[in-house]
DNA sequence: TACAAGTGTTAGTGCTTGCTCACATTGTAG
DNA sequence: CTACAATGTGAGCAAGCACTAACACTTGTA
């Protein structure tokens, strides 16, 4: 009897939390249900009260992440600053956000999710797609403003820009998290900023 | 008696491609031992004849990865044609190569490569990082022939490049393989021929 | 106070996993 | 021809997996 009881709102809460960090730590392989309930010191059977099961977990997850990236972008979007300025933050926070919560983009890269449950395939995907938004917006609002080139393909740019994010991600991965992720993506970012700029 | 007796070297180019075509359709997580032999008509045991257990095979499999890599690089670095040229090209192989193997990027970008062993992990951040080092050569052949922009990085403009294929391959697995992949790429590759070029 | 609903545990279940063992068959060198 | 190494098989093992049943305690409420 040494858990003390609580909300099933909250537990799950919990459960998500740990989830993710776990996933951070050990893969979406590495989420168990024997090694989640043991990080959270209860049971396991404790955590099919608060979850249907381990499909349910996931599914909260992506909600979760969701969450953060609309939060993000909402924030972003009431921000007063010049466009290039507002993309390199989006960028900072994003990197910021990979590096203390390394579980969602492992979740986002796992198997579980591109080859198991396809509802948490199309929710993943929506999500990705207004993050896509969010950038296309900025870079319209800049190339409005004069400050990007007109030239640019909103739509296009903003995946690149992404894509060039995620595969420092994965080179920072593979590298075992040798090298400084910060410098990466500040020369990356010196580089982008020059090819987009007026 | 049904399996005919070949060479250990035979068995394991077998045996390689078809883990590469089983990891293509059912991940790394879908490779276990059982469907591989099941897949060639052989026995779980015999496996170990060829192979001292799973991770050999996926070790055999990066080092195939490897070979097509160090290929496509040797066959683009003795080819003339303009560099803006040998970029889509490039990428044209590199969008082919990644439909009809799948299992190759789904390896790259698999938890049992990020987070098992080390070797491997090490192994393919070195082709990655060849790669990396063929696209700079055209790209800094282009500036030369001042058919790219002398104010690039080629270096940060060689994993933009490829952060940007990589990230369609993404999207293009997350949306179910719903959009055509070389429209998306055509696209891509049209705005950022424009930003590169002079 | 009674009691139902909610939250917790222990001790399992059946299934899949990678892998091994003892044994059969085949190819080939002396 | 014979002996031996190489290649093949079926049977099965220990560990780990997601999940469940049966039961205990707590809390809100009629």
């Amino acid at each position: 009897m040494l858990m003390e009881k609580k909300d099933t709102k909250t537990r799950q809460a919990e459960i998500v939390a740990a989830a993710i960090t776990l996933i951070g730590e050990a893969g979406v392989r590495g989420l168990t249900t024997a090694k989640l309930a043991g990080r959270l010191g209860m049971s396991e059977a404790n955590l099919y009260r608060h979850f249907s099961g381990k499909q349910a977990i996931l599914e909260a997850i992506v909600d979760e992440i969701g969450r953060v990236i609309m939060d993000r972008g909402s924030a972003f979007s009431r921000l007063s600053a010049a466009p290039d300025e507002k993309l390199r933050m989006i960028l900072e926070s994003h990197v910021r956000e990979v590096k203390e919560k390394s579980g969602i983009p492992r979740l986002v890269f796992s198997e579980d999710v591109h080859l198991g449950n396809r509802m948490l395939r199309e929710k993943l995907a929506l999500r990705i797609k207004s993050y896509i938004a969010i950038i296309e917006e900025v870079l319209a609002e800049g190339v409005g403003k004069g400050v990007f080139r007109p030239d640019i393909c909103v739509e296009d740019t903003a995946k690149t820009f992404l894509g060039m994010i995620q595969f420092a991600v994965l080179r920072w991965s593979l590298s075992g998290f040798t090298f400084s992720m910060e410098e990466e993506i500040a020369r990356l970012w010196a580089n982008f900023t020059r090819l987009i700029a007026v």
